[in-house]
DNA sequence: GCCAAAGTCAAACGTTCGTTTAAAACGAAC
DNA sequence: GTTCGTTTTAAACGAACGTTTGACTTTGGC
Protein backbone atom coordinates (compact mmCIF):
# COMPACT_ATOMS: atom_id res chain seq x y z
CA UNK A 1 0.00 0.00 0.00
CA UNK A 2 2.93 2.13 0.33
CA UNK A 3 4.28 1.44 -3.14
CA UNK A 4 1.65 2.98 -5.01
CA UNK A 5 3.42 6.93 -4.93
CA UNK A 6 4.08 7.17 -8.41
CA UNK A 7 3.81 3.62 -9.98
CA UNK A 8 0.13 3.21 -9.59
CA UNK A 9 -1.04 3.15 -12.90
CA UNK A 10 -4.03 5.71 -12.08
CA UNK A 11 -1.85 8.44 -11.52
CA UNK A 12 0.38 7.64 -14.69
CA UNK A 13 -2.50 8.18 -16.55
CA UNK A 14 -3.84 11.07 -15.07
CA UNK A 15 0.27 12.52 -15.80
CA UNK A 16 0.60 11.19 -19.37
CA UNK A 17 -3.45 12.61 -19.67
CA UNK A 18 -1.88 15.97 -18.54
CA UNK A 19 1.21 16.31 -20.62
CA UNK A 20 -1.32 15.19 -23.84
CA UNK A 21 -3.59 17.74 -23.37
CA UNK A 22 -1.20 19.88 -22.53
CA UNK A 23 0.66 19.74 -26.03
CA UNK A 24 -2.56 18.97 -28.14
CA UNK A 25 -5.38 20.25 -26.51
CA UNK A 26 -8.36 18.41 -25.41
CA UNK A 27 -9.83 17.37 -28.45
CA UNK A 28 -6.01 16.29 -29.79
CA UNK A 29 -5.09 14.02 -27.31
CA UNK A 30 -6.57 10.91 -27.80
CA UNK A 31 -6.74 8.26 -25.41
CA UNK A 32 -4.35 5.31 -27.11
CA UNK A 33 -1.38 7.35 -26.84
CA UNK A 34 -2.28 8.48 -23.90
CA UNK A 35 -2.23 4.77 -22.70
CA UNK A 36 1.36 4.20 -24.47
CA UNK A 37 2.73 7.07 -22.87
CA UNK A 38 1.41 5.92 -19.39
CA UNK A 39 2.63 2.14 -20.55
CA UNK A 40 -0.99 1.15 -19.64
CA UNK A 41 -3.22 -1.20 -21.72
CA UNK A 42 -5.77 1.13 -23.71
CA UNK A 43 -8.82 -1.03 -21.42
CA UNK A 44 -7.30 0.55 -18.15
CA UNK A 45 -8.05 3.57 -19.13
CA UNK A 46 -11.69 2.87 -18.64
CA UNK A 47 -11.26 0.59 -15.73
CA UNK A 48 -9.98 3.45 -13.60
CA UNK A 49 -12.09 6.18 -15.18
CA UNK A 50 -15.51 5.85 -17.35
CA UNK A 51 -14.86 7.50 -20.47
CA UNK A 52 -12.74 10.00 -22.40
CA UNK A 53 -14.85 12.27 -20.70
CA UNK A 54 -14.78 11.08 -17.05
CA UNK A 55 -10.14 11.24 -17.85
CA UNK A 56 -10.70 15.05 -18.41
CA UNK A 57 -12.61 15.50 -15.59
CA UNK A 58 -10.32 13.84 -13.26
CA UNK A 59 -7.13 15.43 -14.60
CA UNK A 60 -9.30 19.03 -13.98
CA UNK A 61 -9.99 18.07 -10.74
CA UNK A 62 -6.79 16.73 -9.91
CA UNK A 63 -5.04 20.57 -9.88
CA UNK A 64 -7.78 22.73 -9.85
CA UNK A 65 -9.46 21.38 -6.27
CA UNK A 66 -5.89 22.14 -4.57
CA UNK A 67 -5.48 25.38 -6.57
CA UNK A 68 -8.67 26.31 -5.72
CA UNK A 69 -7.66 25.46 -1.98
CA UNK A 70 -4.96 27.89 -1.80
CA UNK A 71 -6.47 30.70 -3.71
CA UNK A 72 -9.17 30.59 -0.75
CA UNK A 73 -6.57 30.06 1.57
CA UNK A 74 -3.87 32.86 0.69
CA UNK A 75 -6.75 34.96 0.76
CA UNK A 76 -8.25 34.31 4.13
CA UNK A 77 -4.80 35.00 5.11
CA UNK A 78 -4.32 38.26 3.93
CA UNK A 79 -7.50 39.43 4.84
CA UNK A 80 -6.67 37.97 8.54
CA UNK A 81 -3.36 39.76 8.70
CA UNK A 82 -5.95 43.25 7.63
CA UNK A 83 -7.65 42.66 10.61
CA UNK A 84 -10.92 43.08 9.11
CA UNK A 85 -9.75 46.35 6.91
CA UNK A 86 -10.00 45.83 3.13
CA UNK A 87 -6.95 44.29 1.58
CA UNK A 88 -4.45 46.37 -0.47
CA UNK A 89 -4.40 46.43 -3.81
CA UNK A 90 -1.32 44.21 -4.14
CA UNK A 91 -2.09 41.79 -1.80
CA UNK A 92 -5.59 40.64 -3.66
CA UNK A 93 -3.42 40.54 -6.57
CA UNK A 94 -1.05 38.20 -5.21
CA UNK A 95 -4.00 36.13 -3.79
CA UNK A 96 -4.87 36.24 -7.35
CA UNK A 97 -1.48 35.46 -9.28
CA UNK A 98 0.54 33.70 -6.69
CA UNK A 99 -0.83 30.09 -6.69
CA UNK A 100 -1.29 29.46 -10.18
CA UNK A 101 2.54 30.66 -11.15
CA UNK A 102 3.38 28.53 -7.83
CA UNK A 103 1.95 25.28 -9.07
CA UNK A 104 3.48 25.66 -12.40
CA UNK A 105 6.74 25.47 -11.16
CA UNK A 106 5.82 23.33 -8.42
CA UNK A 107 6.00 20.08 -10.76
CA UNK A 108 9.38 18.59 -12.14
CA UNK A 109 10.91 20.83 -15.09
CA UNK A 110 9.93 18.35 -18.08
CA UNK A 111 6.54 18.19 -17.14
CA UNK A 112 5.37 21.57 -17.66
CA UNK A 113 2.01 20.48 -18.49
CA UNK A 114 0.14 21.77 -15.63
CA UNK A 115 1.26 25.56 -16.37
CA UNK A 116 -0.51 24.95 -19.95
CA UNK A 117 -3.60 23.10 -18.62
CA UNK A 118 -4.31 25.86 -16.77
CA UNK A 119 -3.74 28.23 -19.22
CA UNK A 120 -5.48 26.19 -21.85
CA UNK A 121 -8.87 26.40 -19.67
CA UNK A 122 -9.40 29.99 -20.49
CA UNK A 123 -10.20 29.76 -24.27
CA UNK A 124 -10.93 25.88 -24.23
CA UNK A 125 -13.70 25.30 -26.51
CA UNK A 126 -14.42 21.58 -25.35
CA UNK A 127 -18.08 21.88 -24.28
CA UNK A 128 -17.71 19.50 -21.51
CA UNK A 129 -14.84 20.48 -20.17
CA UNK A 130 -15.99 24.40 -20.03
CA UNK A 131 -18.63 23.15 -17.43
CA UNK A 132 -16.24 21.24 -14.89
CA UNK A 133 -14.17 24.38 -15.41
CA UNK A 134 -16.80 26.75 -14.49
CA UNK A 135 -18.04 25.11 -11.48
CA UNK A 136 -14.76 24.60 -9.85
CA UNK A 137 -13.91 28.78 -10.35
CA UNK A 138 -17.05 29.73 -9.41
CA UNK A 139 -16.02 30.14 -5.77
CA UNK A 140 -12.97 31.27 -6.04
CA UNK A 141 -13.82 34.18 -8.85
CA UNK A 142 -16.88 35.44 -6.00
CA UNK A 143 -14.28 35.20 -3.28
CA UNK A 144 -12.44 37.40 -5.23
CA UNK A 145 -14.66 39.78 -6.11
CA UNK A 146 -15.94 40.29 -2.86
CA UNK A 147 -12.46 41.12 -1.71
CA UNK A 148 -11.69 44.01 -4.61
CA UNK A 149 -15.24 45.39 -3.80
CA UNK A 150 -13.76 45.89 -0.48
CA UNK A 151 -10.55 47.03 -1.45
CA UNK A 152 -12.21 49.60 -4.17
CA UNK A 153 -15.44 50.48 -3.18
CA UNK A 154 -15.88 53.28 -5.63
CA UNK A 155 -15.00 51.55 -8.91
CA UNK A 156 -17.89 50.11 -10.03
CA UNK A 157 -18.87 46.35 -10.42
CA UNK A 158 -18.41 46.13 -14.50
CA UNK A 159 -15.32 47.73 -14.11
CA UNK A 160 -13.87 45.42 -11.37
CA UNK A 161 -15.08 42.37 -13.38
CA UNK A 162 -13.47 43.75 -16.16
CA UNK A 163 -10.72 43.93 -14.73
CA UNK A 164 -9.95 41.22 -13.12
CA UNK A 165 -10.61 39.26 -16.87
CA UNK A 166 -7.74 40.96 -17.76
CA UNK A 167 -5.57 40.00 -15.25
CA UNK A 168 -6.93 36.10 -15.16
CA UNK A 169 -6.41 36.88 -19.48
CA UNK A 170 -2.79 38.18 -18.68
CA UNK A 171 -1.96 35.00 -16.62
CA UNK A 172 -3.22 32.55 -18.76
CA UNK A 173 -1.53 33.68 -21.49
CA UNK A 174 1.92 33.31 -19.71
CA UNK A 175 0.87 29.68 -18.12
CA UNK A 176 -0.50 28.39 -21.65
CA UNK A 177 2.80 28.63 -23.52
CA UNK A 178 5.61 29.61 -21.20
CA UNK A 179 8.21 28.51 -23.87
CA UNK A 180 6.93 30.31 -26.52
CA UNK A 181 6.87 34.13 -24.77
CA UNK A 182 11.23 32.95 -23.87
CA UNK A 183 11.87 32.14 -27.54
CA UNK A 184 9.66 35.00 -29.04
CA UNK A 185 11.46 37.40 -26.46
CA UNK A 186 14.85 35.72 -27.19
CA UNK A 187 15.38 34.89 -23.34
CA UNK A 188 14.52 38.30 -22.31
CA UNK A 189 11.14 36.97 -20.30
CA UNK A 190 12.13 33.47 -18.56
CA UNK A 191 8.35 32.46 -17.01
CA UNK A 192 10.14 30.06 -14.72
CA UNK A 193 11.69 32.92 -12.60
CA UNK A 194 7.83 33.29 -10.59
CA UNK A 195 9.39 36.00 -8.05
CA UNK A 196 10.08 38.15 -10.47
CA UNK A 197 7.32 37.96 -12.52
CA UNK A 198 5.12 37.83 -9.62
CA UNK A 199 6.43 41.28 -8.66
CA UNK A 200 6.02 42.58 -12.03
CA UNK A 201 2.36 41.75 -13.10
CA UNK A 202 1.69 43.09 -9.36
CA UNK A 203 4.01 46.21 -9.69
CA UNK A 204 2.45 46.38 -13.30
CA UNK A 205 -1.41 46.01 -12.68
CA UNK A 206 -1.45 47.81 -9.50
CA UNK A 207 -1.56 51.26 -10.85
CA UNK A 208 -4.20 50.25 -13.15
CA UNK A 209 -6.60 48.69 -9.79
CA UNK A 210 -6.35 51.91 -8.25
CA UNK A 211 -7.64 54.34 -11.12
CA UNK A 212 -11.36 54.68 -10.16
CA UNK A 213 -13.87 54.01 -13.24
CA UNK A 214 -13.95 56.40 -16.47
CA UNK A 215 -15.75 60.04 -16.15
CA UNK A 216 -16.85 59.49 -12.41
CA UNK A 217 -16.50 62.77 -11.40
CA UNK A 218 -17.48 62.26 -7.99
CA UNK A 219 -14.29 61.29 -7.14
CA UNK A 220 -12.68 63.16 -4.05
CA UNK A 221 -9.59 61.17 -3.49
CA UNK B 1 -17.41 37.65 -62.47
CA UNK B 2 -19.19 40.13 -59.81
CA UNK B 3 -21.60 37.19 -58.61
CA UNK B 4 -19.02 35.82 -56.88
CA UNK B 5 -20.02 38.07 -53.67
CA UNK B 6 -20.68 35.54 -51.24
CA UNK B 7 -22.25 32.81 -52.87
CA UNK B 8 -19.05 31.38 -54.04
CA UNK B 9 -18.15 27.85 -52.64
CA UNK B 10 -14.64 28.86 -51.07
CA UNK B 11 -16.04 31.86 -49.38
CA UNK B 12 -18.36 29.53 -47.77
CA UNK B 13 -16.14 26.82 -47.26
CA UNK B 14 -14.36 29.79 -45.17
CA UNK B 15 -16.70 30.97 -43.39
CA UNK B 16 -17.81 27.78 -42.05
CA UNK B 17 -14.86 26.76 -41.32
CA UNK B 18 -14.43 29.70 -39.28
CA UNK B 19 -17.50 29.07 -37.13
CA UNK B 20 -16.43 25.25 -36.51
CA UNK B 21 -12.97 26.53 -35.80
CA UNK B 22 -14.44 29.25 -33.39
CA UNK B 23 -16.77 26.94 -31.82
CA UNK B 24 -14.86 23.35 -31.88
CA UNK B 25 -11.17 24.69 -31.64
CA UNK B 26 -8.51 22.96 -34.63
CA UNK B 27 -8.38 19.87 -33.60
CA UNK B 28 -12.09 19.41 -33.01
CA UNK B 29 -13.37 20.90 -36.25
CA UNK B 30 -14.01 18.40 -38.99
CA UNK B 31 -13.61 18.64 -42.50
CA UNK B 32 -17.42 17.10 -42.94
CA UNK B 33 -18.74 19.34 -40.49
CA UNK B 34 -17.21 22.19 -42.39
CA UNK B 35 -18.59 21.08 -45.58
CA UNK B 36 -21.98 20.45 -44.67
CA UNK B 37 -22.05 23.63 -42.70
CA UNK B 38 -20.96 25.14 -46.44
CA UNK B 39 -23.73 22.94 -48.12
CA UNK B 40 -20.72 21.86 -50.04
CA UNK B 41 -19.34 18.27 -51.30
CA UNK B 42 -16.74 17.14 -49.13
CA UNK B 43 -14.05 16.70 -51.66
CA UNK B 44 -14.80 20.34 -52.98
CA UNK B 45 -12.73 21.37 -50.10
CA UNK B 46 -9.93 19.77 -50.87
CA UNK B 47 -10.18 21.40 -54.38
CA UNK B 48 -10.14 24.69 -53.46
CA UNK B 49 -7.48 23.77 -50.41
CA UNK B 50 -5.33 21.06 -50.83
CA UNK B 51 -5.83 19.68 -47.48
CA UNK B 52 -7.42 20.18 -44.24
CA UNK B 53 -3.58 22.26 -43.07
CA UNK B 54 -4.05 24.16 -46.51
CA UNK B 55 -7.82 25.27 -45.29
CA UNK B 56 -6.65 25.91 -42.04
CA UNK B 57 -4.05 28.84 -42.96
CA UNK B 58 -6.45 30.54 -45.56
CA UNK B 59 -8.65 30.80 -42.94
CA UNK B 60 -6.22 32.38 -40.49
CA UNK B 61 -4.55 34.23 -43.34
CA UNK B 62 -8.04 35.74 -44.94
CA UNK B 63 -8.41 37.79 -40.77
CA UNK B 64 -4.82 38.16 -40.02
CA UNK B 65 -3.72 39.90 -43.29
CA UNK B 66 -6.08 42.55 -42.55
CA UNK B 67 -5.68 42.79 -39.09
CA UNK B 68 -1.81 42.84 -39.51
CA UNK B 69 -2.49 45.94 -42.34
CA UNK B 70 -5.00 47.60 -39.67
CA UNK B 71 -2.67 47.71 -36.91
CA UNK B 72 0.34 49.21 -38.82
CA UNK B 73 -1.65 51.66 -40.12
CA UNK B 74 -2.70 52.83 -36.84
CA UNK B 75 0.37 52.49 -35.48
CA UNK B 76 1.65 54.84 -38.28
CA UNK B 77 -1.25 57.17 -38.56
CA UNK B 78 -0.49 58.10 -34.82
CA UNK B 79 3.25 58.28 -35.59
CA UNK B 80 2.39 60.81 -38.24
CA UNK B 81 0.61 63.10 -35.66
CA UNK B 82 2.88 63.05 -33.49
CA UNK B 83 5.43 64.54 -35.48
CA UNK B 84 8.63 62.66 -35.16
CA UNK B 85 8.13 62.36 -31.26
CA UNK B 86 7.50 59.89 -29.10
CA UNK B 87 3.85 58.43 -29.05
CA UNK B 88 1.81 58.73 -26.04
CA UNK B 89 1.32 55.44 -24.29
CA UNK B 90 -2.64 55.85 -24.57
CA UNK B 91 -1.93 56.11 -28.28
CA UNK B 92 0.39 52.85 -27.97
CA UNK B 93 -2.48 51.26 -26.36
CA UNK B 94 -5.18 52.16 -28.75
CA UNK B 95 -3.09 51.10 -31.71
CA UNK B 96 -2.76 47.60 -30.14
CA UNK B 97 -6.43 46.81 -28.74
CA UNK B 98 -8.72 48.93 -31.28
CA UNK B 99 -7.62 46.69 -34.56
CA UNK B 100 -8.89 43.29 -33.13
CA UNK B 101 -11.95 44.85 -31.22
CA UNK B 102 -13.05 46.24 -33.99
CA UNK B 103 -12.89 43.18 -35.99
CA UNK B 104 -14.91 41.61 -33.73
CA UNK B 105 -17.45 43.45 -34.15
CA UNK B 106 -17.47 44.29 -38.10
CA UNK B 107 -18.64 40.61 -38.65
CA UNK B 108 -22.48 40.40 -38.14
CA UNK B 109 -23.63 39.55 -34.77
CA UNK B 110 -25.07 35.72 -35.85
CA UNK B 111 -21.05 34.97 -36.30
CA UNK B 112 -18.64 36.51 -33.65
CA UNK B 113 -16.52 33.20 -34.80
CA UNK B 114 -13.99 35.65 -36.09
CA UNK B 115 -13.28 36.84 -32.50
CA UNK B 116 -12.95 33.85 -30.95
CA UNK B 117 -10.29 33.09 -33.59
CA UNK B 118 -8.17 35.63 -33.00
CA UNK B 119 -8.44 35.03 -29.34
CA UNK B 120 -8.03 31.30 -29.43
CA UNK B 121 -4.90 32.21 -31.41
CA UNK B 122 -2.98 32.54 -28.55
CA UNK B 123 -3.62 29.29 -26.75
CA UNK B 124 -3.98 27.33 -29.87
CA UNK B 125 -2.03 23.77 -29.51
CA UNK B 126 -2.03 22.35 -33.09
CA UNK B 127 1.77 23.21 -34.22
CA UNK B 128 0.88 23.91 -38.54
CA UNK B 129 -1.61 26.43 -36.58
CA UNK B 130 1.41 27.89 -34.24
CA UNK B 131 3.77 28.41 -37.21
CA UNK B 132 1.45 30.32 -39.28
CA UNK B 133 0.57 32.46 -36.37
CA UNK B 134 4.15 33.39 -35.58
CA UNK B 135 4.90 34.40 -39.44
CA UNK B 136 2.06 36.51 -39.68
CA UNK B 137 2.41 38.24 -36.23
CA UNK B 138 5.85 38.60 -35.96
CA UNK B 139 6.22 41.91 -38.11
CA UNK B 140 3.47 43.67 -35.66
CA UNK B 141 5.19 42.54 -32.98
CA UNK B 142 8.31 44.22 -33.37
CA UNK B 143 6.91 47.37 -35.11
CA UNK B 144 4.61 47.27 -31.45
CA UNK B 145 8.25 47.24 -29.21
CA UNK B 146 9.91 49.62 -31.04
CA UNK B 147 7.00 52.23 -30.41
CA UNK B 148 6.83 51.21 -26.83
CA UNK B 149 10.69 51.37 -26.60
CA UNK B 150 10.61 54.34 -27.96
CA UNK B 151 7.62 55.83 -25.84
CA UNK B 152 9.16 54.18 -22.42
CA UNK B 153 12.87 54.47 -22.67
CA UNK B 154 13.35 53.97 -18.99
CA UNK B 155 11.71 50.63 -18.95
CA UNK B 156 13.84 47.69 -19.89
CA UNK B 157 13.61 45.62 -23.21
CA UNK B 158 12.31 42.29 -20.29
CA UNK B 159 9.59 44.50 -18.54
CA UNK B 160 7.93 45.75 -22.06
CA UNK B 161 7.85 42.25 -23.47
CA UNK B 162 6.41 40.93 -20.17
CA UNK B 163 4.15 44.16 -20.38
CA UNK B 164 3.33 43.63 -24.06
CA UNK B 165 2.30 39.84 -23.15
CA UNK B 166 0.13 40.98 -20.63
CA UNK B 167 -2.34 43.38 -22.64
CA UNK B 168 -2.10 40.70 -25.26
CA UNK B 169 -3.37 38.25 -23.18
CA UNK B 170 -6.21 40.08 -21.64
CA UNK B 171 -7.53 40.92 -25.11
CA UNK B 172 -6.99 37.33 -25.95
CA UNK B 173 -9.54 36.24 -23.18
CA UNK B 174 -12.05 38.89 -24.37
CA UNK B 175 -12.30 37.81 -28.08
CA UNK B 176 -12.22 33.70 -27.25
CA UNK B 177 -15.14 33.67 -25.20
CA UNK B 178 -17.09 37.27 -25.25
CA UNK B 179 -20.19 35.30 -24.44
CA UNK B 180 -18.94 33.39 -21.20
CA UNK B 181 -17.86 36.95 -19.80
CA UNK B 182 -21.36 38.26 -20.64
CA UNK B 183 -23.27 35.71 -18.02
CA UNK B 184 -20.74 35.32 -16.22
CA UNK B 185 -21.28 38.71 -14.84
CA UNK B 186 -24.66 39.14 -15.25
CA UNK B 187 -24.54 40.94 -18.18
CA UNK B 188 -22.06 43.70 -16.22
CA UNK B 189 -19.62 43.21 -18.64
CA UNK B 190 -20.78 43.44 -22.71
CA UNK B 191 -17.94 43.20 -25.38
CA UNK B 192 -19.72 44.37 -27.78
CA UNK B 193 -19.88 47.57 -26.90
CA UNK B 194 -15.81 48.21 -28.11
CA UNK B 195 -15.76 51.93 -27.70
CA UNK B 196 -16.56 51.35 -23.82
CA UNK B 197 -13.85 48.12 -23.55
CA UNK B 198 -11.07 50.18 -25.22
CA UNK B 199 -11.56 53.03 -23.78
CA UNK B 200 -11.44 50.95 -20.19
CA UNK B 201 -8.37 48.90 -20.89
CA UNK B 202 -6.83 51.93 -21.99
CA UNK B 203 -7.77 53.72 -18.74
CA UNK B 204 -6.78 50.33 -16.90
CA UNK B 205 -3.63 49.59 -18.13
CA UNK B 206 -2.06 53.00 -18.81
CA UNK B 207 -1.14 53.70 -15.17
CA UNK B 208 0.67 50.33 -15.40
CA UNK B 209 2.80 51.08 -18.66
CA UNK B 210 3.78 54.55 -17.02
CA UNK B 211 5.09 52.38 -13.82
CA UNK B 212 9.00 52.21 -14.59
CA UNK B 213 10.79 49.13 -13.48
CA UNK B 214 11.15 47.17 -10.48
CA UNK B 215 13.69 48.39 -7.95
CA UNK B 216 15.41 50.54 -10.78
CA UNK B 217 17.39 52.81 -8.12
CA UNK B 218 18.30 54.94 -11.30
CA UNK B 219 15.01 56.75 -11.91
CA UNK B 220 14.81 60.65 -12.19
CA UNK B 221 11.60 61.35 -12.56
C1' DG C 1 -5.76 -24.55 -1.19
C1' DC C 2 -9.69 -22.07 -2.71
C1' DC C 3 -12.38 -18.47 -4.23
C1' DA C 4 -14.11 -14.03 -5.23
C1' DA C 5 -12.54 -9.55 -6.15
C1' DA C 6 -9.32 -6.55 -8.39
C1' DG C 7 -6.59 -5.64 -12.06
C1' DT C 8 -4.56 -6.43 -16.72
C1' DC C 9 -4.46 -7.86 -21.37
C1' DA C 10 -5.07 -8.58 -26.61
C1' DA C 11 -8.55 -8.19 -29.82
C1' DA C 12 -12.26 -6.43 -31.86
C1' DC C 13 -16.57 -3.43 -32.23
C1' DG C 14 -18.65 0.43 -35.08
C1' DT C 15 -17.76 5.24 -36.18
C1' DT C 16 -15.47 9.08 -37.84
C1' DC C 17 -11.45 11.04 -39.43
C1' DG C 18 -8.45 13.07 -43.57
C1' DT C 19 -7.73 11.94 -48.09
C1' DT C 20 -8.21 10.05 -52.88
C1' DT C 21 -10.43 8.55 -57.08
C1' DA C 22 -12.96 8.63 -61.22
C1' DA C 23 -16.89 9.83 -63.30
C1' DA C 24 -20.60 13.26 -64.08
C1' DA C 25 -22.18 18.08 -64.84
C1' DC C 26 -21.13 22.48 -66.29
C1' DG C 27 -19.92 26.68 -69.27
C1' DA C 28 -17.51 28.91 -72.77
C1' DA C 29 -15.04 28.54 -77.45
C1' DC C 30 -14.90 27.22 -81.89
C1' DG D 1 -22.53 20.08 -81.58
C1' DT D 2 -18.36 18.93 -80.22
C1' DT D 3 -14.51 19.97 -77.39
C1' DC D 4 -11.94 21.34 -73.45
C1' DG D 5 -10.97 23.09 -68.93
C1' DT D 6 -13.36 23.97 -64.69
C1' DT D 7 -16.20 22.62 -61.07
C1' DT D 8 -19.09 19.27 -58.53
C1' DT D 9 -20.39 14.80 -57.19
C1' DA D 10 -20.86 9.93 -54.99
C1' DA D 11 -18.17 6.42 -53.35
C1' DA D 12 -14.54 4.48 -51.32
C1' DC D 13 -9.75 4.13 -49.09
C1' DG D 14 -6.86 3.14 -44.89
C1' DA D 15 -6.00 4.91 -40.47
C1' DA D 16 -7.23 6.43 -36.04
C1' DC D 17 -10.76 7.33 -32.97
C1' DG D 18 -13.70 6.08 -28.39
C1' DT D 19 -15.51 2.11 -26.55
C1' DT D 20 -16.60 -2.82 -25.29
C1' DT D 21 -15.78 -7.55 -24.61
C1' DG D 22 -14.11 -11.78 -22.55
C1' DA D 23 -10.46 -14.23 -21.07
C1' DC D 24 -6.27 -14.12 -18.39
C1' DT D 25 -3.39 -13.04 -14.22
C1' DT D 26 -2.89 -11.37 -9.71
C1' DT D 27 -4.24 -10.58 -4.98
C1' DG D 28 -6.06 -10.93 -0.17
C1' DG D 29 -9.40 -13.42 3.10
C1' DC D 30 -10.94 -17.74 4.88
Amino acid sequence: MAKQTKCDPRTRILDAAEDAIGELGFAGASLRHIALEARVNLATVYYYFDSKRGLMEAVLKRRLGPLREEHLALLRKHEATANGRPLAVEKVLEAMLLPPLRMSTETSAKRRAVTQLIGRIVTEPHAPTQAVLRSQRAEVWTAFLKAWQRSLPKVPLAELLWRMEFVWGALAVILCNPRKIELETHGACNPAKIDELLAGMIHFFSPGFHALARGSRKQRA
